[in-house]
DNA sequence: CACATATACTGAACCGGACTCACCTTAGGG
DNA sequence: CCCTAAGGTGAGTCCGGTTCAGTATATGTG
């Protein structure tokens, strides 16, 4: 039941430019107000509320599309590259997305950090994804075990919250050292906990 | 110039209610809001912010012991530990203390992910005790070199800032592998980036 | 084409929570 | 005692997200 009823013509026509009209608003990191993104789309606010329950669920639709690629990443690194190095590449570029906007960067934390279930589908893929990347490690004996996709999706989250002044090349800092420390006690060297 | 005049004794009794009521607020994590706080304290809104700017403000004096020994005990721990070990130590603390309550929490990671000005201090110190513990570490090659404090300090701001459904363990287990992180690539084992 | 009505839009009002300020109280020195 | 500056009060403001009674219109139907 994925069209109980196709959407009248108008309705579709705003749903448009409220999701252009955010996305603009979140790139261009000026506070995205709900007020101010329904004014940019020339709606009312109330109208942004008949299509999306809350402005965290419009968030989350902004960057569903963008999200779902990120999801998508791990497997394709994994065809290129070691599963040690995948994991490196995944981190930086959850750094750079993160870096990209505030509001890709509350999307990511929102999946990882907390436990809205707005986000709830997002966070499940993106667990899955890293659960292969992780499997994909120990199976080749470069990473630890025991480090669900969960754990290791939590603590990225601190790295995309970060906001402070110079973050971005902390956050490079960290997923780094989380990196190595993932590598650190894989199975060739032992010392399971 | 510490008191240009010593506060009435009224101003004194209240502010120490203000700080009780807002300590036992922030450990019965029920919210917090500033009213409640005052309420408790026997007082009215105005005479809390009298005393305190800002709710934050409030946080930072009421953390603000806890704060101290904690930035004292990186340096006790150095006296009784390998520098790992010590690093490792600290590391638990921290989310142990975050853990303790939902204030704490809020303490631990505005000193660390944010660059609020009310904890200035706190985060300089912080900043200081971690740096004497790294570089221990690195000076036995233990650790490996080029982490400030400072970065280290925000990669534990993602820790202290979790609070989705099984955060604690999940802390634990990021904490264990940002502390591997760290071991690994130390000067016996070269690897400079 | 008229019109019925489900669907959609509007925006003033509401709500929660941090913060302010014009006015009142009182501690405590002289 | 009493004067007055330090201190306290709490209704009110501000800010953002969210709601809902009232109004407009797209579209299927006769």
């Amino acid at each position: 039941m994925p069209s109980p009823r196709p959407l009248r013509a108008d309705a579709r026509r705003n749903r448009e430019a409220l999701l252009a009209a955010a996305r603009e608003a979140f790139l261009a990191d000026d506070d995205a107000h709900v007020e101010e993104i329904a004014r940019r789309a020339g709606v009312a606010v109330g109208t942004l509320y008949r299509h999306f329950d809350t402005r965290e669920a419009l968030v989350a639709e902004v960057y569903r599309q963008e999200v779902a690629d990120l999801c998508a990443t791990p497997a394709r690194l994994l065809a290129e590259h070691a599963p040690d190095e995948a994991l490196r590449a995944f981190l930086l570029l959850l750094v750079e997305h993160a870096a990209v906007s505030r509001g890709m960067g509350e999307a990511l934390e929102s999946i990882m950090a907390t436990d809205s279930p707005v986000f709830d589908d997002a966070r499940e893929e993106m667990a899955r994804a890293l659960d292969d990347l992780l499997a994909a490690g120990v199976a080749a004996g470069l990473l630890r075990d025991g480090v669900t996709g969960r754990v290791l999706l939590r603590g990225l989250g601190g790295i995309c919250s970060m906001r402070a002044n110079g973050w971005q090349e902390d956050a490079i800092r960290i997923a780094t050292i989380l990196h190595d420390g993932l590598r650190h006690g894989a199975a060739s060297a032992g010392s399971h906990p």
